[in-house]
Parts: structure tokens; C-alpha cells; sequence
DNA sequence: TACTGTGAAGAACTTCACAGCA
DNA sequence: TGCTGTGAAGTTCTTCACAGTA
């Protein structure tokens, strides 16, 4: 299959959000139209994104929020659970455990690693935090799917070069620094620190914050 | 000033804080090849987002690693302290108010706001939870200059409504869901959910994550 | 008739390649 | 000489516009 650009698989998952939206109101059927305008996109764009992997409408008449639903879901991989471990059990990944979208959505966190002994041991939830030494033993035992590294910069290298020899393919990446890795590996960087300076950006440039 | 394209504004986030590293190697001057090779993008781009906002190198040396800092953060408008109010006062809200970037880089939460009774009166460091019944009041009286939503998806685009009235014009929305909003407001999105179905995308397509 | 699916046009973004300067 | 700054070329992404069909 062509290549398929970051910005149509993220608009996948909006159309997904939208779908369910529109099935929990009641609608069977749904236009390009009505999606593009929840969605904030246009129909075109709507049309052309769902276009690269097969036609799921009927001209004149929309497509089937159903049908469609399930197809997305498939697309996307979402019709089985991923194992997640999360590496760093401070506040963010606290926050992260526990939740619910994650398991909602088939995400569930069997465990919870980090190096600091006073850590260790303690029940998150229905995992105990384990000693990040022992990655190697526990993910060869019972491989997961999706790494969180919710640690600081200057370990996160270290880890996600440990997490690849053990075979990982995804992971999620909060620590704030670029991460160099092998491109069957995907990296998906979350940066509190970008977004918020992308809105001081914003302020600063269109607006003095202070003007108002 | 030309259209900054918002890629554009995301990398020089990043250049910033890898400006920030190499002053901590003790390095003085860096070239667009060093940042690119570190940033993972190309010396090309990095001169080219650079140049939209002027000619910050010397030909034949490279960037002077403070004197671009500087211009930087200029450019992106850190060189003032945001006020930051959170609206919800969950797990994503705690989390948040506790990372130590946020305050680190100007960003000082003077309010968080909840409309659950047993939440309000809570003191979080060193900020006590308030009624959002109270939020005009509060903000017409202090006025902050961005807000961040961690509230349930049903009702952030009501909330939003409030902030756009009170005059907000940037907000970081954690809320699953498209907000409309007037095009002086800016809002940054940011969906765990996006960002790991994005990861099971790449699964699904690049390999079955159960074959290794 | 109403809406999809899609080539073709247009816009935006990235990379190239080289002139120009320290 | 070495590296920046930048038009021009190349590529990718979005929008247009219309043929096709339930």
C-alpha cells in the first residue's frame, strides 16, 4: 500500500472519535459534509483520507457510521489489546495508568518500571512497580507491544536503545529531548514544553498577551 | 511578518532546547549541521526556519550559541511569565501543575477551577482548587493569559465558550475533542488517545506486532 | 438528486545548490 | 576555506471540480 502521510492517520482517529459521537446521537448514515464540519476539515479532505484504503461510501447517500466505524477500527489496528509498559513511575506516568481512555481503547498497562528502590514495590492500581534492571529477564518472558517512557532526558536514550534490542517496535515518548532509533521503530513524542511555547508563539505574534 | 508555518514554530522549540544542551556541553558555537544531525532534521532546514526571522550566523563559523538562545527565545516569546489557569482539577490537571518544565520555562498556574464540590478548597501546592462558577468573576478581576483544559470532552467546548468570552486567547485543550473557536484564539490539542492509536497504526501496517 | 471517489491543479513545505561573506 | 542565507527545484499535502453511481 502507498505510504500514508502522519497527518491522514491522525485525522483517522478524529473521524474515528467523531463516528462514535454521532452513533451514541443516533445516526446511521453520515456525509463527508457532516464529518468536515465536526472535524474542522473539508469534505475533500474527509473523502480523500478515507479514499486511500478502499471505497466505504454509497454516492448520494453517505457512508454507514457502522460499517465505516468498523473499517477505521481495522485500519488503524484497534480490533485487539496491546500490552504497554510504562518506564517511570513518577507524576506523569501516574497520571497516564490511571487513565481510562487507555483501556477503553484496548491499551492496557501490564507494567510499571523504574530505578528508584524507594519506588519499587509499591501497587499501582493492579501492577507493582518494578526494578528497571530487570527489563531485560521480564520483557523476554512476556514480550509487550507499546513502551511509555515517562523519564528524564538524559536517561531516555539508554532505555529506548535497551527497549529496541528487546525487540519493541512503538513507543511513546515523553521525555523532552529527540530520540535516535531504527526506522522499523515508531516514536511517537509528546512535548508539553512545545506546546505551550507554541502558544507563547502564538501570543506573542499575533496579539500582545498584555493588550487585552 | 510572512506565515510561520506551525512545523516551522515546533522545530525552533526544539532548537531552543538543544541550544540549551550544547551551552551545558560548554560549547559556544554550533552550526546548522550539528543542530540538524542532533535535531534529526536536515542543516537546510534548520537555516531556513532560522532565516525567517533573520540572519542570525556568521558564514564560514556558524551560530553563536547564546547570542541565538537569546534570539530564540525572543522569537517564541519567552522572555515574559505566563499566567496559566487549569479548568479541572483530575489526574491530567494534577500531573500537570506538578511538572517542573512548566514553571521552569515561565509558565506559573495562579489558578485551578473544578465544578466538583469535594474537589474545591483542595490546596495544590500552592494554589487552592476553585469553583468554575467563580471563573468570570476570578478572571475579570486577574486576567491570565492561557488556559488548560483537563476536563471531560462533553464539556469543554462550553467552558471554551467562557474563556473565548473572557477574552482568552490561547488554550491547551487535553479534551478528546474538535473545539470551535474565533481565529485570534489559539488552541493546542494534545490526545493521548491520537497519539497511541497513531502507534498501533504502525503496528498494524509495518508488521504484526505478535510476529517477533 | 445528492453525495462519493479521484485525477488534476494549486498550495505548502522541504531539499538542493550555490553565491556570498567571515 | 567553511558555513550561512536564499532563490529555485522538487516533493508532499490539500483543494478543486466533475464524472460516476446508488
Amino acid at each position: 500500500m502507498r505510504k500514508i502521510s502522519e497527518s491522514t492517520v491522525r485525522r483517522l482517529c478524529g473521524y474515528l472519535r467523531l463516528l462514535e459521537e454521532f452513533q451514541r446521537l443516533g445516526k446511521t448514515t453520515v456525509s463527508s459534509d457532516e464529518l468536515a464540519v465536526r472535524g474542522h476539515t473539508t469534505p475533500a479532505q474527509v473523502r480523500k483520507d478515507l479514499s486511500f484504503f478502499g471505497s466505504f461510501g454509497k454516492r448520494g447517500l453517505g457512508y454507514d457510521v457502522l460499517d465505516l466505524t468498523d473499517r477505521l477500527r481495522d485500519i488503524m489496528g484497534l480490533n485487539k489489546t496491546y500490552r504497554v509498559t510504562l518506564i517511570g513511575a513518577g507524576k506523569i506516568g501516574s497520571a497516564l495508568v490511571q487513565y481510562r481512555g487507555f483501556s477503553e481503547r484496548g491499551f492496557e498497562v501490564v507494567s510499571v518500571y523504574d530505578n528508584d528502590e524507594s519506588k519499587v514495590g509499591d501497587s499501582w492500581d493492579s501492577v507493582t512497580v518494578r526494578q528497571v534492571r530487570d527489563l531485560e529477564a521480564d520483557l523476554t518472558a512476556e514480550p509487550i507491544h507499546i513502551a511509555v517512557l515517562a523519564i528524564p532526558a538524559s536517561v531516555a536514550q539508554e532505555i529506548l536503545d535497551r527497549l529496541v534490542k528487546l525487540g519493541v517496535k512503538a513507543v511513546l515518548n515523553f521525555a523532552p529531548t529527540p530520540l535516535s532509533h531504527p526506522s522499523d521503530v515508531t516514536v511517537q513524542n509528546v512535548n508539553m514544553a512545545v506546546e505551550l511555547e507554541t502558544l507563547s508563539y502564538a501570543l506573542r505574534n499575533c496579539r500582545d498577551p498584555d493588550s487585552r
